[in-house]
DNA sequence: ACCGAACTGGACTTGACAGTCCAATTCCGC
DNA sequence: GCGGAATTGGACTGTCAAGTCCAGTTCGGT
C-alpha cells in the first residue's frame, strides 16, 4: 500500500483511546507472530473492534505498522526506566543489565520487539526501515549520552567514543536477544550483555572489571 | 501445514540438480524479503520451474523452508571459510573479521540468512526454531573451537570459558548485522566486531589490545 | 432537543496464495 | 526398443486477507 500516512484528524478522547488500544493490540501480535502472519482480522479478534475502525483511524495496513513500531520504541525504551535515562556510571551500567535480563526472562525469551520488526521489515518496507532505525538510533543515543556523562565525569577515559560505545553495546542487546528468542535461553542475552560491559570497562580509567 | 518433512526419495542426477535449484532460488528470496513475503509462484517465476515440481520434491512449503535454513546455514558458514575453521589466534580472528565486514558490504547490509530467518520463525515454527538453533549452535561452535585451540597453545588463558566467548562473538555478529541492515551501514557491524575481538582479546595472556 | 461529526458494525468484493489434480514428456534400466 | 518411474506443465479449487461500502449508533456543541 502506498498511500502516505495520513496524520489523524482530531480524536475524540473516546476516539482516541480506541485507536491507542488497536495500536497496543496489534504490537502484541505483530511481536507474538510477525506483521506478515497477523492479518486485519487477528487483530479486531482479539481487540473486539470492526473492520471499520481499522480503517477509520488507519488508512491501509502499513500505516498501523509504523505506528506499531513508535508504540514498541518507545515501550521497548520505558521499560529500561529509570535506568537507561540516568545511566550515568558502571554501577548503573550494571543495573541497567540486570534489569535487561529480568524484563527478557519475564517476557518469555520472544526476542526485540523493535528488532524483530526491523529484522522482518528492513529489505522492503522503505519507511518502516527509516522508522526502525529512528528507534534503534534513540536506543543507542541514550546510552551514548550516558557515556558521554561518564567520560565527563573521568570514569571513562578520553579516547573513548560514546557513539562506538553506544552502538557496540546495542549490538550485543539486539544480537543476544535474537540468539535468546531462538535457542529458548536467556544464557546468550546474559553473555552478549556481559561482553558489552567488559567493553565499556575496558575503557574506564581505572580498568575496572 | 503438518506433514513432516518426507526424506527425499532417491533422486536421479537431474532430479537432485532440479531440487538444489529450487532451493537455493528460494534462498535468494526468502533473505531478500522474508519467508512470509516470498510466494510459491515467486519461486516458480524466478526458477522456472511448476507448481508440480516444487510439490514434487517438498511436501508443502513450510518443508521448503526447513530447507531453506539448512542450505543458508551451510552456505553462511562455508563463506566464512577457511577463516572460521582454521580460526587459532587473534590474529587469525582478525582476518575473520576482515572477511565478514566484506562478505557484508559486497553482500549490501541486506542483514544475515540464517538470524533473520531465525528471528521471522522462532515464535511460530518450532521445528524451524530447532534448525535455526542448531546452526547458531554450529557456528557458534566453530568459534569455541578456535577459542579452545587457542587456550591449548597458551593464547588464552586457563579461566576464559571457550563457548561463552563462541556465544558473545556471535550475538556481536548478529546485533552487528541486524543494526547494519536496519540503518544500511556498515558501521554497527565494524563496531560490533571490534568489541567481540576486544573481549576475546581481554583474555589473551599477553592483554594485547 | 436536535443535528452533524465521530465512531462503530459487519456484509461484501477482489485478488493472492497454498495446495490438488490430471496429463504429457523425458530418460534410464532391462 | 520398450516400459515404467521420475520429472515437468499448468489448470483448477478453496481459503485467506486487505480493503470497500453502506448504514446504524453515540455523543457533544449549539
Amino acid at each position: 500500500m502506498s498511500k502516505t500516512p495520513t496524520p489523524p484528524p482530531a480524536l475524540t478522547r473516546r476516539g482516541a483511546a480506541t485507536r491507542a488500544r488497536i495500536i497496543e493490540t496489534a504490537a502484541d501480535l505483530i511481536h507474538a507472530h510477525g506483521a506478515e502472519r497477523t492479518s486485519l482480522d487477528d487483530v479486531m479478534e482479539a481487540g473486539g473492534f470492526s473492520k471499520s475502525q481499522l480503517y477509520h483511524y488507519f488508512s491501509d495496513k502499513n500505516a498501523l505498522v509504523l505506528e506499531v513500531i513508535r508504540f514498541q520504541t518507545e515501550r521497548v525504551l520505558a521499560a529500561q526506566d529509570p535506568h537507561l535515562g540516568t545511566l550515568d556510571s558502571l554501577y548503573a551500567l550494571r543495573r541497567w543489565r540486570d534489569a535487561l535480563l529480568a524484563i527478557n526472562a519475564a517476557g518469555g525469551t520472544t526476542g526485540c520487539p523493535l528488532g524483530s520488526l526491523a529484522s522482518e521489515v528492513s529489505n522492503d518496507f522503505e519507511t518502516a526501515r527509516l522508522d526502525c532505525a529512528a528507534g534503534f538510533a534513540k536506543w543507542s543515543g541514550l546510552l551514548e549520552l550516558g557515556f558521554a556523562r561518564m567520560q565527563a565525569r573521568g570514569e571513562i577515559g578520553p579516547s573513548a567514543d560514546p557513539h562506538s560505545l553506544g552502538i557496540a553495546v546495542l549490538s550485543a542487546v539486539q544480537g543476544g536477544l535474537l540468539l535468546a528468542k531462538t535457542a529458548r535461553s536467556g544464557e546468550p542475552l546474559r553473555i552478549a550483555l556481559d561482553m558489552a560491559i567488559a567493553e565499556v570497562a575496558r575503557h574506564t580509567t581505572t580498568g575496572a572489571a
